[in-house]
RNA sequence: UGACGGAUGGUGUAAUGGCAACACUGCAGAUUUUGGUUCUGCCUUUCUAGGUUCGAGUCCUAGUCCGUCAACCA
């Protein structure tokens, strides 16, 4: 960009944090998944500012899994959150786990037993809820709140080694039950969980929760900054009186913006269930916006780090248009991908003055944003051709610059080419268009005078590769799914993957690599699916062309 | 009617008391062997009411609207 954004919020805090000399000039941020589901587009922005702001004041990243509740968590989640900040662009400076500091944490819970900050809690769920009062009805006193420290000393020893339920005692923090920030109200500290952890195995049976587990991990790796979404302000009181209590090092918390993106839904449990009740084939459906998802779809790391970098950061609440998105991957997607001949709804071409048995070599550009073209390939050229039905009118409307009974085109990077006579079925369908070529008006050697309007893309039909190719819309019809009454998932569009069994590609394709990124001239950009074999070709589409012509359609109707 | 936060074009984000700008979108045009790209131009903006000030998007007061918080989730 030739014109640089001013910096955001963070950025200047971080700034006069590192001017001042607060922690030496030391930044260390972290990014603090929780390993029950993949990353999505949101976690993406989140990681870019984590990542970024450290890099950009000379710091470092820690990944660490905030990984306190074992019912939700599973390794799986953990590989793929590695795998995809990795793709991304970013390393971390160290990989963590709130499980590894699962003894520490049971020592600072005993410290404020102790300091009488802390008490073993019998009622249930339902007492504590009761209790807790409202937002403008101050809570109640636990009758357990009381307690000596030795009694809450011994009761907590006991929840560790398995004497009671799930359930049926808790710690809380001794705050203050009438408090006007709720995350006051006595918060507990932990919980009662017979299940098996991911790290941890059989090890533990009591769990921290988020509140008393990553404020003090924060702590524990210094972290300077601890960036969090904006939902997590109330909790920030909470963040620093135990940090306060503890006596431990004081990180501090910044809340920034979520993400929000129109036509998607973004919450890991909404995603998970499209992923569980089968509405996609699995977290990295190229319709997700898990990154996973828009990594199979074509995206590059670049263009999402673009991404973020457009959309900004701020406190309040945003809803990003997906044409955003859809713009980056375009922009680096035109810069790198290699222009190739593909026809995805095939009709035959005829050229009955092309010799028949014939075939010729043209050179084709690979890319013309390159400084080489991006160097040169060879397509073969014949009598019989596919080109796109569309791009064939019986009755073509003003400003049509296609082909039609009379008219002429160019064929990229061949001939111009005049449509003499076509053939109808019974039905009243084409399926043969009849055309002459002009032999003095080869591309790059045209000394035939003639111009024409358009240009359209075709494919040798001797050598054409039949393939599939997969076209993605948006998952839902309406903008904000999850704001809808009702089950978000009947807002999903019926229409969001259309398979073309029969697509005819350029020989060329046959080579396509898992990485490769591809301009199917006229019709977007595309890449190879994971699904693809040697023997039966599958391309994505990641993203169409921007297309004017069908927009001056519609205001010509 | 509790606490905390927020409000700048259609959408985002800047402007840090001194000419409201940048990007996306949209619309027009130029160029084009991709109806792509590129280039040019245009549309559209400070929630309301007071106040402070030579000067307010920015500071103060009051209001309006929006968001978050009452999981043994994170």
């Amino acid at each position: 960009m030739s014109t640089e954004k001013g910096p955001n919020f963070l950025e200047e805090i971080i700034a006069e944090d590192v001017n001042n000399g607060k922690h030496g000039g030391r930044v260390l941020t972290r990014f603090p998944p929780e390993p029950n589901g993949y990353l999505h587009i949101g976690h993406a922005k989140s990681i870019c500012l984590n990542f970024g702001l450290a890099k950009k004041f000379g710091g470092t990243t820690n990944l660490r899994f905030d990984d306190t509740n074992p019912e939700k968590e599973e390794t799986e989640y953990v590989e793929s959150i590695k795998r995809d900040i990795q793709w991304l662009g970013f390393q971390w400076a160290n990989e963590f786990y709130a499980s590894d500091y699962f003894e520490q944490l049971y020592e600072y819970a005993r410290q404020l037993i102790q300091k009488g900050l802390a008490y073993v809690d019998d009622s249930s769920a339902e007492e504590i809820a009761a209790m807790k009062g409202t937002p403008t009805e101050s809570g109640k006193n636990s009758p357990f709140r009381d307690r000596t420290v030795e009694e809450n000393l011994d009761l907590f020893a006991r929840m560790r080694k398995g004497e009671f339920k799930d359930g049926e005692k808790v710690l809380r923090a001794k705050i203050d039950m009438a408090a006007a920030n709720m995350h006051l109200r006595d918060p507990l500290m932990y919980r009662i969980k017979h299940t098996a952890h991911h790290r941890t195995g059989d090890e533990w049976c009591i769990y921290p929760m988020y509140d008393f587990a990553h404020g003090q991990s924060d702590s524990i790796e210094r972290i300077t900054h601890s960036i969090c979404t904006l939902e997590f302000e109330v909790h920030r009181p909470l963040y620093e009186w135990f940090i306060e209590k503890l006596e431990i090092f004081a990180s501090h918390q910044y809340e920034f913006a979520r993400l929000n993106l129109n036509f998607t839904v973004m919450s890991k449990r909404r995603l998970l269930q499209l992923v569980q009740e089968k509405f996609v084939s699995g977290w990295d459906d190229p319709r997700m916006p898990t990154i996973s998802g828009l990594r199979r779809r074509g995206f590059t790391p670049e263009s999402i780090r673009r991404f973020a970098e457009m959309i900004g950061v701020a406190r309040r609440e945003n809803v990003i248009d997906f044409g955003v998105l859809e713009f980056c991957v375009r922009e680096h997607l035109n810069a790198i991908a290699k222009r190739v001949m593909v026809v995805l709804d095939p009709v035959k071409l005829v050229i009955t003055n092309y010799p028949e048995g014939t075939t010729e070599n043209l050179p084709a550009e690979n890319n013309p944003e390159l400084e080489d073209g991006g160097g040169v390939r060879e397509l073969p050229f014949s009598r019989e051709l596919w080109i796109e039905r569309e791009d064939f009118k019986l009755n073509p409307e003003k400003k049509y610059f296609r082909l039609a009974p009379g008219l002429m085109v160019r064929l990229k990077h061949a001939y111009i080419i005049k449509c003499d006579d076509y053939v109808m079925d019974d039905n009243g369908n084409i399926t043969e268009i009849r055309c002459t070529y002009i032999p003095e008006s080869k591309s790059g050697h045209d000394t035939s005078g003639i111009h024409v309007k358009g240009t359209i893309h075709w494919v040798n039909k001797s050598t054409a590769v039949p393939c599939e190719v997969r076209l993605y819309d948006r998952l839902f019809r309406v903008e904000n799914p999850a704001a809808e009454e009702g089950d978000f998932k009947d807002h999903i569009n019926p229409h969001s993957l259309e398979i073309i069994a029969n697509a005819m590609a350029e020989p060329s394709l046959r080579n396509a690599a898992a990485d490769d990124k591809f301009q199917f001239m006229r019709k977007g950009y595309f890449c190879l699916d994971t699904a693809s074999t040697p023997d039966r070709l599958v391309f994505n589409r990641t993203v169409q062309l921007k297309d004017s012509w069908s927009k001056q359609k519609v205001s010509l109707e």
